[in-house]
DNA sequence: AAAGCGGGGCG
DNA sequence: CGCCCAGCTTT
């Protein structure tokens, strides 16, 4: 599957997507600045992550942190912090790595060599064909979920997008459609059609600059492509998150230094096979797994948190315990007997702010 | 309930 | 390499 592009074809494909590009393109903070640290900033929020959602998150982070030394010099925690709630937090530790490596290795500049770009922590090939493309105007074609859309559709590409084979193919398409010119433009040009014309539902193609070069729209077939296969479904678990009360403080673990949630604070947690568990059953499970010694006093309405692979049920479960420390850590990294206001500069996720909101409106 | 949105890390 | 893991929003 390689369409051959006429060389006029591609000059009038790359004219009509610039200009309509250049009269239509979004006003966005990290446009505005020609500076490479607004760019890199914006492309690591924007991996796996729409616009208007990652929006209110750039705006706090170029606020505290304007420029890359200001970066370089935050904690790990307080990044996280900031980025609670944006999800894809693996994200916001390279993103600190990989601005101290920027700072150390390369005289406060971003790499214009695409393999040392490529061997920052959390630049990949995308983010690295993005950020050299429109800051240094370097060759490199961004392939995004926009443009697999976008080109699936203008070549009527017959194959599932999720393959390997298909994301290749899409690949050299776009490195043949690539304005050697322009590509800074182009890249943002063709991802911006995607998000705002070529969308899933509902394209635009009445107002679309490459309207007269897209197969699907001959054929009237646009909300066939892309072809997708259905994703797997999600493992579904129940966690008893344990709010451990012991006079005014309450009981917090840091979690491992990598996997989901990695080194974000919460609320102990009991995984269990089963649903409803007894009172006498948590009980005796505090004790074995933390070393703790407590009561049930109260259990709270369940509620769901939906990860990429996990579909977790949280069942909140209040505990009164005189004892004053965490016997067995686990994978824990850390623990400490805390109020809620001195969490404040402490990463927590969302279900556990949830939590934490509960057990206050409880308490009045 | 399902879909949209890239990179790391392992075998 | 291919394959699995990782969050939140919108529809």
């Amino acid at each position: 599957m390689m369409p051959k592009l006429k060389s006029i074809d591609k000059i009038q494909f790359q004219n009509s997507l610039l200009n309509w590009f250049k009269k239509n393109k979004r006003s966005l903070p990290w446009r505005e600045q020609a500076h490479w640290y607004p760019v890199f900033l914006s492309e690591i929020m924007l991996q796996q992550t729409q616009v208007d959602q990652a929006l209110p998150y750039y705006v706090k982070f170029i606020k505290r942190y304007p420029n890359i030394h200001a970066l370089s010099k935050a904690t790990e925690q307080e990044v996280l912090s900031l980025w609670a709630g944006l999800g894809y937090y693996s994200r916001a530790r390279n993103l600190l790595k990989t601005a101290r490596i920027i700072v150390t290795d390369y005289q406060a500049k971003f790499p214009r060599d695409i393999k040392q770009a490529l061997m920052l922590p959390g630049i990949g090939k995308y983010s690295a064909s993005a950020i050299l493309s429109i800051v240094y105007n370097l060759p490199y074609a961004v392939v995004d979920g926009n443009v697999y859309r976008v080109m699936s559709r203008l070549f009527a590409v017959p194959d599932d997008i999720r393959l390997n084979k298909t994301q290749k193919s899409i690949q050299k398409i776009s490195d043949q459609l690539l304005s050697n010119i322009d590509p800074g433009n182009y890249n943002e040009a063709i991802m911006e059609l995607g998000a705002v014309i070529c969308k899933k539902q509902n394209p635009d193609c009445i107002k679309c600059p490459v309207q007269t070069f897209c197969e699907a729209f001959k054929k009237n077939e646009q909300l066939r492509y892309p072809i997708k296969s259905a994703a797997p479904s999600k493992r579904k678990i129940t966690h008893h998150a344990l709010i451990i009360v012991n006079k005014e403080a309450y009981l917090f673990v840091q979690r491992p230094a990598s996997g989901l949630l990695a080194s974000f604070w919460e609320f102990p947690i009991l995984e269990m096979k089963k649903k409803d568990i007894k009172d006498e059953l948590l009980e005796s499970e505090l004790k074995k797994i933390y070393g703790i010694e407590g009561k049930v006093t109260l259990k709270g309405d369940v509620f769901r948190h939906q990860y990429s692979h996990i579909d977790l049920t949280y069942q909140p479960v209040i505990i009164k315990s005189n004892n004053k420390k965490i016997k067995y850590l686990n994978n824990y990294r850390a623990s400490k007997w805390c109020t809620f206001e001195e969490l404040n500069e402490l990463p927590i996720h969302n279900a556990h702010l949830k939590l934490i909101e509960w057990f206050k409106n409880l308490s009045q």
